[in-house]
DNA sequence: CGCATTTGACCAGCGC
DNA sequence: GCGCTGGTCAAATGCG
């Protein structure tokens, strides 16, 4: 860890973060404050890591490299207060009496947000494998974007999980993919045919990969297009977090790569 | 045939 | 209230 200068954490109010850089110093505390366990050893192996980059990450997520001109991008974190669960876990399929209102959802019903994590990606490969499967559900035009946003949701009908996939518009080998929510299932299967426990396998895998506490970035094989991932994680007003996020901060020391260096509230 | 993807339409939230 | 944008639905289509 070479950016031990600035690590206080301060939670504005309930919905707004504020700290400077990870550390190993202020990863307890920071652990804590969203209530992790800090004890946790997660699974992690990672092959090869890319150089520097800056990341920022906030309620809304914003990342850049040391010249900053590297990737601007935000992510929509806003929390709120209603069902979002009830939503989620009933839109995998389709509902049996299907209200007049789309999305499941009652009329007046605020939209909610699972928790969240950005992972950014150096890739040719938009959707890379993960060790969960996907079902595509729809892509929209990014404004200020040429790339389009993939939404995709977890195959498994009762895992409210949910990710979108987009490029970068000022680099668009850089893919942002965001997380939300939390896989219900342990199992981990593959896309067409054969699963894995996701902590039985790693070390039989052949190709080259990023694990993550259980997630498995893989491209095919082609270790180059993941080597400079960059992951960063926000969460805002929740303790319930993906083990991603454990890794990420718990593993600070090992992402020489990765500098983090202030979370806002926007 | 079953499952995944595509894509246009619809809806909610938000800013003005 | 209106328009814009993000997010989702669901029918059509593609693919193995």
């Amino acid at each position: 860890m070479n950016n031990n200068e600035n690590k206080d954490l301060s939670l504005d109010d309930h919905d707004h973060l504020t700290y400077d850089a990870f550390s190993n110093d202020s990863e307890t505390s920071i652990l804590s404050e969203f209530g992790w366990n800090s004890t946790l050893q997660p699974e992690v192996r990672f092959d090869r890591i890319g150089k520097k980059k800056r990341i920022c990450v906030a309620g809304n997520v914003k990342m850049s490299t040391d010249n900053d001109s590297f990737l601007s991008s935000t992510v929509n974190a806003t929390v709120s207060s209603s069902s979002s669960e009830e939503k989620l876990s009933g839109s995998g399929e389709k509902p049996p009496d299907k209200p007049s209102v789309k999305g499941n959802r009652k009329k007046g019903e605020k939209r909610t947000r699972q928790p969240r994590f950005a992972f950014i990606t150096k890739s040719d490969v938009d959707h890379l494998e993960d060790g969960y499967r996907w079902r595509k559900y729809g892509q929209k035009a990014v404004k200020h974007s040429p790339y389009p946003r993939s939404y995709y949701r977890c195959t498994n009908s009762k895992c409210p999980v949910k990710k979108r996939v987009e490029r970068s518009s000022q680099d668009p080998t850089t893919v942002i993919t965001t997380y939300e929510g939390q896989h219900c299932h342990h199992t981990v299967s593959f896309p067409r045919g054969g699963f894995f426990s996701n902590d039985a396998s790693f070390g039989a895998m052949s190709q080259p990969a990023l694990y993550v506490t259980g997630m498995r970035f893989s491209t095919g094989g082609q270790l180059d297009d993941v080597r400079q991932s960059h992951l960063l994680q926000h969460e805002v007003g929740s303790t319930q977090l993906d083990p991603s996020h454990q890794f990420l901060t718990r593993h600070q020391g090992l992402l020489d790569d990765i500098v983090p260096t202030r979370m806002h509230s926007l």
